[in-house]
DNA sequence: CGTTGAGTTGACCATCGTCAACAGGAGTGG
DNA sequence: CCACTCCTGTTGACGATGGTCAACTCAACG
């Protein structure tokens, strides 16, 4: 547990190569499936003007816990990881953050996780207090955000289930299901399941070690529920891995 | 594991003894703490004519996992546990609420957490659909209940983190700590933690069991942390606790 | 072609779970 | 009032799941 002490976990400042013109929001790849799409166009062009387009390259930081009125970011592209430290350097990923996902609603004063770009990765950028004052504005935005929230709450007393009566398998069969659910879907083919996180960051997110989900991923290739190929998984007895996951 | 199918989770009816009047909003006794508070008094009148008080035994059900639109229950006396169940009958506790909090903000068709009342319970009720016509025609009640999803959230990540990457003693220190900031304040007082639930009921929060439960206790007795006293806890060494739970 | 970092595997071990016995309080009935 | 049961909580002995430590492979990269 003290040499978590070492672990290197890239902390550099909090920066983002921000665009100089605003974001086209009706051109935007995550339209539809993100808050926006809460929005008539009038009110998409005042949420273009408000936002910048923004990018992070893998392993930067986007945001630090405590960090106040941190900006809300809209993901774009690639893949963040959310997660909380403990002083002696444990880490808790609380989970992944996907293009059309929001980072930072929960915020009020003060960030309580920290985020940071698991690949590289777009996003667009609100500052704090004008994103508060346009919601304040927008009942129906407002909406859509509690929404938003509600649905994260039911996601984060997944993981507490998962962490708390799940055996490391049924944790690892949880998580591969549940990255199922967000993968694109490929008719007739067997899904692959992208990983683009580290063993560690699947560890960190399960509460075990990088040996165990190791190890558990091994005995899932060997019993034929998946084949383990490079930053990617590919399911081949779904089932076995839904049962593990109900 | 297997001997959890066995183990006797009361789940009589959904009832509820409701009253026959409205509730008297402004002389209610969470008023000021409750998400009530975002409301003027006009507001407050009308919110007291779509609720009824209701009241709950211990042990009674108050919302069902997979109950379709469930009611919306402002509690105001007693202690309710939310927990989810697996199949094979382990049980996750996801918190305990007191009066002043929401049951079912996040509830939106169909209910994904059980609530149980822990020792006899008070609370006004409001229906679904009423409560939701009136959240979408009042925005600062809106936001008031967004405030606390982001809260609820907030708290659902402490929990991830306790059960992920906290020993069993950090978990009962986490615990303790919690409930004492939700306890009464005695000043000059070594602070005393009331535990209305059992220690199954802790263990299933804490994703431990009963035994390491009370093994832990004891050890933190021993140590003279804490003094377990019939249903409460009292505090010796805060510093300790805090320690534990940092 | 050496270095570095991620991932895998094995041997061993500790924390916490399992199983079992027991203590004490509350409720019940003789 | 006492005997009895039931239920909750405590404690002990033992064991298994998953953590620790270490060695090794392999791909990426200079």
């Amino acid at each position: 547990m003290d040499q978590l002490f070492e672990r290197d976990y890239a902390r550099p400042d909090v920066t983002c190569s921000r665009g100089a013109t605003p974001t086209d929001c009706a051109a935007c790849r995550v339209r539809g499936i993100s808050v926006c799409s809460a929005l008539d166009s009038d009110d998409l062009i005042e949420l273009g003007r408000l936002s910048r387009p923004c990018s992070f390259d893998a392993r930067q930081m986007i945001t630090l816990e405590g960090q106040t009125s941190a900006p809300v970011h809209n993901i774009t592209g690639g893949v963040v990881r959310l997660y909380r430290m403990l002083d002696d350097g444990r880490r808790q990923i609380l989970g992944f953050l996907f293009p059309g996902d929001v980072l930072g609603i929960e915020m009020a004063k003060e960030a309580r996780v920290s985020a940071e770009a698991v690949s590289d990765t777009t996003a667009c950028r609100f500052e704090a207090d004008a994103f508060a004052r346009l919601t304040a504005r927008k009942p129906r935005l407002l909406a859509k955000l509690h929404e938003r929230a509600r649905h994260e709450l039911d996601g984060a007393r997944d993981h507490a289930v998962a962490l708390g009566r799940r055996t490391a398998e049924e944790r690892i069969g949880w998580f591969l299901v549940s990255l199922l659910g967000r993968s694109p879907v490929q008719p007739d083919k067997r899904p692959v399941i992208a990983l683009p996180m580290s063993r560690q960051d699947i560890a960190d997110h399960l509460g075990l070690t990088i040996e165990t989900v190791s190890r558990t991923l091994t005995k899932l290739s060997r019993e034929g529920a998946i084949a383990i190929e490079p930053h990617a998984v590919r399911v081949l007895d779904r089932n076995r891995l839904q049962r593990l996951a109900a």
